[in-house]
DNA sequence: GCGTATATCCGTATTACTACTGAAGTCTGT
DNA sequence: ACAGACTTCAGTAGTAATACGGATATACGC
């Protein structure tokens, strides 16, 4: 897609008004042609499977179907729309999720519109974008950005067990490879469980994957 | 930062030819400020700190030190830099490695001006940008787009099961959900090790995530 | 020196999981 | 209608992990 070539897009959200305000926004700029909207998630699929937009600019708390179900049926119709999520929160579990399932952008409707033009444009292009705040979201995350700082108090030598039973290892061979007694181990395992609330073996996996192993 | 404002810039790029072009490119483009340029990652470090400029052009590797490893260093300068890494590789490994470090964005060497000029705005503004190629290489890998497509075979309610083994469920707790018989989750767990080649539950959840749970 | 935190180990009992085998009902495609 | 895969459940035995206890040595700060 050349730039300022012709866009055509299709706008998703259940608030009339909303939805009005960005058409206006973008009814005046040469190069986007609005040609559906829609008020839910089943819409976007439908008008999407009907029309087969470059940009679908969506909502994500829709009643009848949210916008991260309709993103993924959207994905697998196999057509050549990028998702441009708008949402009012900038929570990180909504944006990873969107990005998981294969948007191209994610914006909050405080955008400006030099800036909603731009994401339009470069997700038309099948760049990625993702606002300002988003990103600064991101970056407070352990998504694709940084690392979580609370480590629950685990001292070194937990936080190394730990590592080590979240690749799988059993106590029998993290103690042979720290060159330490299983009753250790599981000493240290003790500790770590107790620190992290976590239960099973599973769950202290889950627990040292947030925190970057 | 507003748009066509003013967005003070440095080139830092091994290959005299490119940083020229580069210059040439984006010289007469009014918004645009080059206010310094350098050769290898311990120059871009230098220069940062020195001018603080709002956007890093920078290319990946390079002699000296390269520009993942001189991104690591300006991030903890704490200056309101935006690093836009440029390479010739789409690699995932680069990739991702560059956003997890905090890079604002990465497009490849043979962008078009426009799309060059939408990635400069768009990090200038905080945003992150992902060039066209480089989002279609992140969707083909286990980054932030789509999931593996080796499954093992594993079954819907395999996979199911395993989702939440990987949350750290018992197996009581998972035949309750899912309202069959402990021994049933057994079987299906002896089916996911079987397949999977897993061992504890750790090693399970490890599999989980890249499976993308 | 003294207290605290860390790391190291052990005993005992219970619970969870694994390894093996077998089997019956359901669903799906041809 | 039938083969094959999927889901469901069970027995039996052994191994791993957990939940209590308690103990000793070492390092660190004040």
């Amino acid at each position: 897609m050349k730039p300022n070539s012709h866009i055509k897009i299709i706008i998703v959200d259940d608030h009339d008004l909303l939805r009005e305000g960005i058409s206006a926004r973008l009814s005046d700029v040469g190069y986007i042609e609005i040609i559906a909207e829609g008020c839910n998630g089943q819409e976007a699929v439908t008008l999407c499977k009907q029309f087969k937009p470059d940009v679908l600019l969506m909502d994500i708390s829709m009643p009848v179907m949210n916008g991260l179900e309709a993103a993924k049926q959207i994905m697998e119709l196999g057509i050549n729309t990028r998702i441009l999520f708008l949402s009012i929160y900038d929570d990180n579990e909504y944006i990873q999720e969107a990005l998981r399932i294969g948007a191209s952008g994610f914006v909050l409707k405080d955008v400006s519109k030099p800036e909603m033009l731009n994401a339009i444009k470069s997700v038309a292009e099948g760049a990625t974008y993702l606002g300002p705040k988003v990103a600064a979201s991101l970056q407070n995350s352990s998504g694709i950005h940084g690392e979580t700082e609370c480590t629950y108090g685990l001292t070194k030598r937990e936080k190394q067990v730990l590592a080590l039973i979240a690749e799988g290892q059993l106590n029998k061979e993290i103690a042979y490879r720290l060159s330490i007694s299983i009753r250790t181990v599981e000493s240290h395992r003790s500790a770590i469980r107790d620190k992290t609330g976590g239960g099973n073996a599973a769950a202290l996996a889950k627990i040292a994957r947030e925190l970057g192993l």
